[in-house]
DNA sequence: TGAGACGTGGGTAACGTTTTCCAAATGTTT
DNA sequence: AAACATTTGGAAAACGTTACCCACGTCTCA
């Protein structure tokens, strides 16, 4: 059995050209509907690209054009509110000529450098980089290599556009709707953040301060404890909660994946949510509607982030020196069973 | 406010090689570690690298070498199964030079040519597709233009490689523990499947051969649904099986997604898992584990899969004529709290 | 009728690497 | 000491595309 054809060579734009009997700069001006071509040449060029069956060379093409790609960074594969944004973003480029590639920085410093510059050195046309923790001369350096939208991180740049939900406004409709209810010691388990620029641009900081905004705004004490965005967070938030002498009646947690893990908690200290203690999170992500959970959570709209910011993007690749837009959405609270009045 | 300062050239090999006084072709031996450098060479010409942040083009790499990149097509972002491959692949990956890059196909053919399409355009060194539904002649047409390795489709290839989770025997585990617990009503929704290709190579479809033949070798009548692997097949699968007069006591769903919506079904009608009927899922992502789900499923080790897969593309694209092999990874069986015995 | 504008097409030089030679210097064997 | 092998380095030709500029013919208008 023969193991392998022979390597086929691949077809080049010199044989459509030669095939279709015209330039390659003719061929190359049919590929990207670029000015001076008669339709005659057009439909000549056209049917040899097909029967040859010809595909571009991305490679070299990025030598002296476009990649027609766009590159996203997401920091983690699993929360499934990025799947969200990614959506929106496939759903907007989708007439486009441009390709996404994704990569995951595994929300690491050093690996969202190394993601960044891979993406870079490949000359992506654009990139998405989806909340990342870099310090800001490292985002400003990538905006100057590479047109950029930055995705859910607040504060503003002359190099690249933004869009964020408004968290300090949603993380006040978590506390209006709890305060609503009757409600007055309600806890916060924020991401622990110590990094000054982090402090004022990351959306789990700015949730904290919204937070803490809303409940001064009812009359009520703010209640914070710091420990980090996931399910372990959670967790030990909770039971640091629980081990008080005066537990909280309700708890925020600043994301759904930290909700999980407050459940787990109250469910081993043999609690219910919302019969003994309310519970809230945010991210509106798909577990939160299951049945058995049903978690009161604040929508941030993934999709329409990821559309708004695909938006902008081509805009920007269009015209990479145009004014940097910072668009913040507004959030929308879901009402589910995990919140109810208080008893006391 | 100056706009955006003057578009930087980007830093050359030709730069480095004037930096340091030697030729290009210096220069690119040190950068790919290629025989004839003296060590005082090398380290002058790290040192211009270091000095003027040189970092290779990847574009200008393809023309002639390599990109050192992979693809990834992954079928779906929001099945964290695929997660889990993703970690064993970026772990195996971890200390070479590639860098991964992914791409959603949808769970569309003409969308998975689109992707596999692009990564050939962009002269990737390799690509892992996993879960592909595309038909053969397209998986073997990639194959013969970039190293690939196929995860999750059965059926050996002379082109690529594959890695698989025993969906056969997986299935047959899910049975024996179910006839352990004294269930002989067990019912199984699979993925509705008609092309005698994919009947023959996709993991759902060999899911569903192994529960009939596991069914049959425990003296059991097969009782399968078709619906779709999601959380509305799996919703559909079970308000079919609850609407019958004799209702199974138990049900074992294809995918833990299905499962999830098997789960709403039955909490609709006013039932519970496992208390009126047992229900079993398949691969073992993470909600599966969650306290009030606690879903009984199997696992398939995707990090291990992941990791496999890796392997046998380097080695493949060490090696692009060596034969290709297929690996099968035995299943494990993850009970948990949604399979009791059954009361009858 | 001449001058300019416009439409159509092509020649050629990049783009930044790697690869394939080849040459010189150095070391080793007869 | 000659012949040969090995090491070290460089020159130059790809790789496949696009950008820039120029040439030619036709049309329009003074």
């Amino acid at each position: 059995m023969p193991r392998r054809s022979a390597p086929t060579r691949r077809v080049t734009i010199v044989d459509v050209a030669r095939h279709a009997g015209v330039s390659t700069t003719a061929v190359s001006k049919v590929l990207r509907d670029a000015y001076g071509t008669s339709p005659q040449m057009r439909s000549r060029v056209r049917a040899a690209i097909d029967q040859l069956g010809y595909r571009p060379s991305a490679a070299a093409r990025a030598l002296r054009g476009r990649t027609y790609t766009i590159g996203v960074m997401l920091p983690d594969v699993r929360n499934p509110f990025f799947a969200d944004v990614l959506d929106g973003v496939a759903e907007h480029l989708a007439g486009t000529e441009y390709q996404l590639l994704m990569a995951s920085s595994c929300d690491d410093e050093t690996s969202e450098a190394r993601v960044t510059n891979a993406m870079i050195d490949r000359s992506m046309d654009g990139v998405l980089l989806i909340a990342p923790i870099s310090p800001r001369p490292h985002l400003d350096r990538v905006a100057r290599s590479v047109p950029t939208v930055v995705i859910g991180r607040h504060g503003s740049s002359a190099g690249y556009d933004s869009v964020t939900d408004d968290d300090f406004t949603g993380a006040g409709l978590v506390v209006a709707h709890l305060a609503a209810l009757g409600h007055r010691r309600i806890a916060h388990i924020e991401h622990h953040e110590t990094d000054p620029v982090r402090l004022a641009e990351m959306p789990n900081a700015l949730r904290a301060d919204g937070y803490r905004h809303a409940m001064r705004e009812h009359g009520l004490a703010p209640d914070v404890v710091s420990t980090s965005y996931n399910r372990d967070g959670g967790y030990l938030g909770a039971r640091q909660l629980l081990n008080r002498g005066r537990r909280p009646t309700a708890i925020f947690a600043g994301a759904d994946v930290v909700a999980l893990g407050v459940l787990d908690a109250l469910a081993e200290a043999g609690l219910s949510a919302p019969g003994d203690i309310s519970v809230a999170g945010y991210d509106n992500t798909t577990f939160s509607a299951y049945g058995p959970i049903s978690l009161t959570t604040v929508d941030q709209n993934g999709h329409r982030i990821g559309a708004t910011a695909a938006r902008l993007l081509l805009d920007r690749i269009a015209d990479p020196a145009h004014p940097t837009a910072q668009v913040k959405l507004s959030p929308r609270l879901v009402m589910r069973r995990s919140t109810a009045p208080t008893l006391n």
